[in-house]
DNA sequence: TGTACATCAGTGAACGCGCGTTCACTGATGTAC
DNA sequence: TGTACATCAGTGAACGCGCGTTCACTGATGTAC
């Protein structure tokens, strides 16, 4: 049934939507290629018309995530009085501790990805290093200030990973969220 | 064969020992019950004689390894000029990002353990809560700035994932240590 | 001290299961006449 | 415009494989006499 080239790639965008929320929710070896499909609509075998492998959707998902990312903290800090303190809140927060499918995906799937096949490593790589690049741009930080938002970055990411492995814990989960937020904020108020 | 106590707690050791390095190195589910085993030098069905299930194996490993990183940032913190830059070097550096198997847990295995059971979940957050205090001793921040080691251990955690996670692009991964460092020991100067 | 026995750490074949991937197929569509 | 055909996205049974776990067993040891 050839639809239209228009139909497959609708049909590819869907497999990458819900890879891309899964994958942040459950991590990469805990969802299936078959479990993905069937959140998808559709059955296993098809999925081979679309990517070549399951690590070949992964990679596809990382820069297309991240990005995704990036363009959420860059509304967030759009007129905002501080650009910085608008992506701490967005970035810091219980939403986000609570939401993987719809975050960070270096928070979620990071050291999980950073011992990944070569083609997921590398666009991990890409993806990450992109991302610094357009989180300096949202700070407005420009050209000599781009390590900035590298160290930056950093530390958000530190702040969700640490709220996340202490959910269980949820006062303590919390208070590290709270913490992290503050001192961020006052980084940026000195520098 | 039951020798001693002795030697069961022996064995015990070897196991627990073995898996904190592969799991570190390979991931949770990159290390199976059978090869964790035959790396210790046994075959897999002697596992359940001491621990019930790949989950408690994994629950135990998460308090040990972390005070084992606890213990190894305190000795080199110990009789620094500055405990805290002692610790950033010692933790933010190409060694750490490049030996994942002797280094931290949650740096390595944080967001898979948050997606884990409970009983994996709770050992890591009660694993890292004690961490964090013990950061705060190790920097002798007294009781009423123990959050500021939440904070800093934060961001120690997001510097090594961004590293590794960009280990493919040798140079950018080297940049965000550098950067890391070099901003950590800034605000340590700072506050 | 020497012998019989109970213990239980460790063995390794086997269990059911879900994984990633393959493949012969089907049937709705776009295209050629 | 109507019909015959080629395409190929999607189907679903099947592949080999390794997983976590179970279980009947063995045999070196510590203990009791």
């Amino acid at each position: 049934m050839p639809l239209s080239k228009a139909h497959k790639a609708e049909t590819r965008e869907r497999i990458l939507q819900k890879a891309s929320e899964l994958f942040r929710r459950d991590g990469i070896d805990g969802v299936s290629v078959p479990a993905l499909m069937k959140e998808a609509g559709l059955t296993h075998g098809g999925f081979y018309a679309h990517f070549a492998s399951k690590d070949e959707l992964v990679a596809a998902i990382f820069e297309r995530a991240l990005d995704e990312t990036s363009d959420y903290l860059d509304a967030a800090a759009k007129g905002a009085e501080s650009p910085a303190d608008a992506v701490i809140d967005a970035y810091v927060g219980a939403f986000h501790r609570d939401h993987p499918e719809q975050g960070c995906v270096v928070a979620a799937l990071g050291s999980e990805a950073a011992r990944g096949t070569p083609i997921v490593r590398e666009a991990l790589a890409r993806g990450v290093r992109h991302a610094a690049e357009r989180l300096g741009e949202t700070l407005h930080l420009g050209e000599d200030r781009e390590d900035e938002a590298i160290a930056f970055y950093s530390s958000l990411v530190g702040a969700m990973i640490l709220s996340r492995a202490c959910r269980d814990d949820a006062s303590f989960s919390q208070h590290i969220l709270d913490v992290c937020r503050a001192d961020l904020k006052k980084r940026k108020a000195i520098s």
